[in-house]
DNA sequence: ATTCTCACA
DNA sequence: TGTGAGGA
């Protein structure tokens, strides 16, 4: 079952493309990267080329965005997303420690609850 | 026609 | 974030 990924990570979209499916202007699709909240590929001409996955992460950004999450704070999430990632495979294969659950609720709480305000990033040790 | 980078009346 | 310049 890894060809589904494969396709869905090769980057053939061109920035036009992905305008019109996510709705985002070019200027704000560049930002997020210039941020670090989406990394595309390039291609000879230096052009931005992005995969299905960059369209899903896009569409969660503007989501994030629309509940009042700021750009620092989605960039939080992810880089936590990421820690967490790693060190759920460096700590060998074990589903979730109690530790990943609670992160994981809190993240679900933050994106659709609406904490985190246009001003302050998202503190990953809020109390519930 | 498209996309890229850079800069700001 | 928008927008226009100047180049590829």
């Amino acid at each position: 079952m890894k060809g589904k990924e494969l396709r869905r990570s090769l980057a053939v979209l061109p920035i036009g493309t992905v305008m019109k499916l996510t709705s985002l202007t070019a200027r704000q699709i560049r930002y997020y990267e210039s941020q670090g909240l989406v990394l595309p590929q390039r291609n000879d001409g230096n052009r931005r080329m992005y995969s299905l996955n960059d369209i899903d992460r896009l569409l969660e950004i503007k989501d994030y965005l629309d509940d009042g999450v700021n750009v620092a704070g989605i960039k939080a999430i992810y880089e936590q997303q990421a820690a967490r990632e790693a060190a759920r495979k460096a700590k060998q294969d074990r589903p979730l420690t109690d530790a990943d659950v609670r992160q994981i609720l809190q993240d679900e709480l933050i994106r659709q609850g609406g904490l985190g305000h246009p001003q302050d990033g998202v503190d990953p040790h809020r109390p519930l």
